[in-house]
DNA sequence: TTGATATCGTAATGTTATAACGTTTCCTAT
DNA sequence: ATAGGAAACGTTATAACATTACGATATCAA
């Protein structure tokens, strides 16, 4: 009796919202790793299943609780941000500055900046990616002869199930 | 000898680049403040001041100390956290979340987003209006029946005096 | 197996921000 | 003028987020 192989799969859909299974893309995160000759360890491995166990973005010391009663053993903040830097570097992970919270990144194989939408009433995040808002501060960027090298486009508010049950 | 009046001036320019006199944008801020029935008291006129006289963006315990040296008196975190408070909810100052430091808008009597181009080599910031932008989120927020209470778009990179002098 | 490099553990500490509660200031109605 | 009330401020303590520094362990190539 062999276990299902699950297979990453670069996703489509523009619009897909988000809409992955987690062991999928913690498959095609091994695979990305692989093909850069970077390591996916068991430690960042752990920390990025917690993300997309996470119902929304997830502070650091969330991760440090949360391993501690998954894997039975302490660890200290340096090893769970070290595990969080190897995350963003490698764009599997993205930093919500605005919350000082962390999010899966849901298309770690198109090498597109993202946006997110957070929804104040249920913590939740919703990741976007918007080319036309890229074109746009290139653009300025390049009017003022700035070599950008990271974006942080993000949209704090309420998402519309929040907006519908306040109002219901 | 009457002290010559500063008068707050509309700034008309959409590419100023933040070239302003900081006494203008100070005089600025009271009318707007006062057209509004809200206080610029002693100390939130201070921070501000205090951020217009930095050279980029100040972070919260720089202007807890510039306090202490410039009046000669001991203020609290919380003190300088609700100056800072009040003025971002004036529309008077920014936060920068990516760097966790306040800068003065350059233009609080237009009612737009703005976003900023942080340079990581002088440690400068640039403000930007980009209605294009604030379009495509508006738009983008529509679609999900988002409804957006605060944007956050910062870019960072380095600026072209830095590229230059980097290069040279 | 050895040396080099990457990764991880641990203690301490640094940095950013807020809670809680008391005091002062200032306006308004009398 | 003065009592009542709201807004602003002061102060202590602490919470929340993140890094430094250094040693131990694991991994891999030669």
């Amino acid at each position: 009796m062999t276990k299902p192989v699950i297979q990453p799969r670069p996703c489509t859909d523009p619009d897909c919202r988000g809409r992955h299974s987690p062991p999928e893309r913690i498959a095609l995160a091994e695979s990305i790793c692989a093909g850069r000759g970077v390591q996916l360890t068991k430690l960042r491995r752990r920390v990025l299943e917690l993300l997309w166990a996470g119902d929304g973005p997830t502070i650091a010391y969330q991760l440090i609780e949360a391993i501690k009663l998954r894997d039975l053993r302490p660890v200290g903040p340096p090893t769970v941000y070290r595990a969080l830097d190897f995350l963003r570097a490698q764009g599997l992970v993205s930093k919500i500055e605005s919350l000082n919270a962390y999010v899966p990144c849901v298309h770690p194989e198109r090498e597109h900046e993202r946006l997110f939408f957070i929804c104040s009433g249920c913590r939740t995040s919703v990741e976007l990616e918007e080319p036309r808002v890229e074109r746009l501060l290139a653009e300025d960027a390049a009017v003022l002869g700035f070599v950008a090298t990271r974006r942080t486009v993000e949209v704090e508010g309420v998402c519309a199930q929040c907006t519908e049950a306040g109002a219901g």
